[in-house]
DNA sequence: GTGAAAGCGCTAACAC
DNA sequence: GTGTTAGCGCTTTCAC
């Protein structure tokens, strides 16, 4: 089979050099010659030399890892987020590992610290509700930082996206296009990304002057399906709207979906705003626009954030807000022309039976 | 602060046994009494102990540990995989730790992999594509194994999952319902589980006696985009399915959309059907009908190849094929009545021009 | 059934 | 600049 990986014990007895020389060299610190340093380096390099990490972390000192801990990653959010931070890390010369949570955990909050920190030098937690873990994070004294919609934990470092603005960056696109009766599809009240939303939502019409008609605010919980049902009663109405700023992309095809269901175009009779961009939002028809949560960025602030914590310990904890964007593609249009409540035919209502 | 975590030597001290006694006693090893290894069970558990895993791992031995390498995950295909190993790998007394693979990582395979080998027992490796990584992975002498859909590595156990019954199965279903034209949308056919649903599909139509159209089969990637442009497609032929197997969930919303943009409603114009059962599939309007990949019995199948593999180095590497099912939601229903060719009314042309 | 010694691969601390 | 010593936390091997 494949002889054992080297070890530096090897490469210094082919360099003919100590082990301490040659690791001061490939680890970058001073107190070596460039030309052994050189050496060294090359050595290791032709005989495939790759440090043994458990050790270095054994031994009391970094080893160049970052831990992501993160819920089960079922949804693009989270998805989105650990590629971020993983780019981000890997750009400062860092490697990644994720530890998945599962629902079954609650009980083995101290043996999942353990082991975080015996192989990382740090975490980014991407927590999204309960905070049990939390305090056995506090507790374990590893430096974390908090990736969340509503981190309110004290004492973390966190970073998060401003989800406020966004929602009213998304109702004044609607405006400008010329939509006066604007509905919007929640989630979870539970979250505060999603009641920042909301908040953003009615700020904006406030401030832009638009009716602000309760009739058209559904509640929904951040899925396609609850947003369907949202979308279909919002479309229902007498009064229906013009333009549904959703809650997530997911609710925002859910939406769309109730509209072509009612034999509604996207965007000629109704525009939809969704909020994440997940990938799939540019690959469905029409694309969605969306507000972008900057999920590079994030996972940059992240990485960026825990390295300064790691240096300093006793750093205070920074709390970053990201802003969101607004990206444009073809589910929002130009408010429909005719006035409101003598909408196009729609197709019978007969034709909407249910099938089977 | 925290204080130091404790350590096996103060399990030891505390009750009063050589570290060996302790260690032994933890881990479940023959040669110590019953009494002593509840007292030291016990001590462990009221100090908090937990076993250093990297140290467990330098040492010589086992950590418990599954390494899962995955290509980023950013489909739904590669999450639900991953919740199935985790889960499966808990359930034996594994820890599960996920190493997502960049696609700049092209250089560092050999480093990626001393770092899992560093940490983990052995590693299950859900690699869609490029094999660069299994001929290192091969070299490195790790326990492996692989699931994808198309592992034709020679000398990695496997799992995968049985496509061409899958397609089979599908046709099936529609056939039952009583269509006769059925569709498909089809994915990149450099992926071994893609080809083999379009022959599922094709060998499935042959042997029920029904026409098998070429127009009726549209290219796609995958994505729902793609496959609305197919479903789009399909639907303008003079002789329209009524039914349509996509390759894929997504693919399976992109067609559905298509239908509706159309004025068709799903099932009672069309029926559709996807493959996978992700999440979502149950939480779209209408839930879909799909073919399902056992996600929890593949990483079941997995994690004990694995084991096993573990235990006996050279045993040979076992292929695993597991069966699909069908999972009959409401996208799909009986054929129309009406006679080929003779649709019911879609919406006037100009109707359909795109808007912006 | 139990323990002592040695060592896994590495680095911190202190020589020189 | 470089080398030596000690030790991280654990398990192996071999005693008893």
């Amino acid at each position: 089979m494949s002889k054992q990986a080297p070890t530096l014990a090897q490469v210094a007895k082919i360099a003919g050099v100590s082990q301490m020389t040659a690791s001061r060299a490939l680890n970058d610190k001073p107190g070596v010659s460039h030309e052994t340093r050189e050496a060294v380096l090359k050595i290791a390099s032709d005989i495939g030399y790759v440090v043994n990490r458990s050790a270095q972390k054994l031994s009391g000192s970094r080893n160049g890892i970052i831990g992501i801990m993160t819920p089960v990653l079922d949804n693009h959010y989270v998805g989105e987020l650990v590629v971020g931070v993983g780019r981000a890390a890997r750009a400062q010369g860092y490697e990644t590992l994720v530890y998945t949570l599962f629902d079954e955990d609650r009980h083995s909050h101290r043996s999942v610290l353990g082991l975080i920190k015996q192989f990382t030098d740090g975490v980014v937690a991407i927590l999204p509700r309960e905070s049990a873990y939390f305090n056995a994070l506090a507790a374990a004294n590893v430096p974390v930082v908090a990736i969340d919609q509503r981190c309110s934990l004290d004492g973390f470092p966190s970073v998060s996206v401003d989800s406020y603005g966004g929602a009213v960056r998304a109702v004044e696109h609607l405006a400008q296009l010329g939509h006066t009766r604007i509905g919007f599809v929640g989630g979870d009240e539970s979250i505060e990304g999603v009641r920042d939303r909301r908040r953003g939502y009615l700020d904006a019409l406030a401030r832009l002057g638009l009716p602000s008609d309760p009739n058209l605010i559904a509640p929904g919980d951040l899925s396609q399906m609850r947003a369907f049902e949202a979308g279909s009663s919002l479309l229902a109405l007498s009064e229906p709207p013009t333009a549904i700023f959703a809650v997530n992309d997911l609710s925002a095809f859910g939406v769309i979906a109730a509209a072509r269901e009612q034999g509604l175009r996207v965007p000629r009779d109704l525009s939809v705003v969704g909020f994440d961009d997940i990938p799939m939002a540019s690959q469905v028809h029409p694309p969605l626009t969306t507000i972008r949560q900057p999920f590079a960025q994030m996972g940059r602030a992240a990485v960026n954030t825990l390295l300064s914590q790691m240096e300093n310990d006793d750093a205070i904890a920074p709390r970053i807000v990201l802003p969101t964007e607004l990206i444009v593609r073809e589910s929002t249009g130009p408010a429909p022309r005719y006035a409101v409540g003598t909408r196009r035919t729609k197709r019978s209502d007969h034709d909407r039976t249910t099938s089977r």
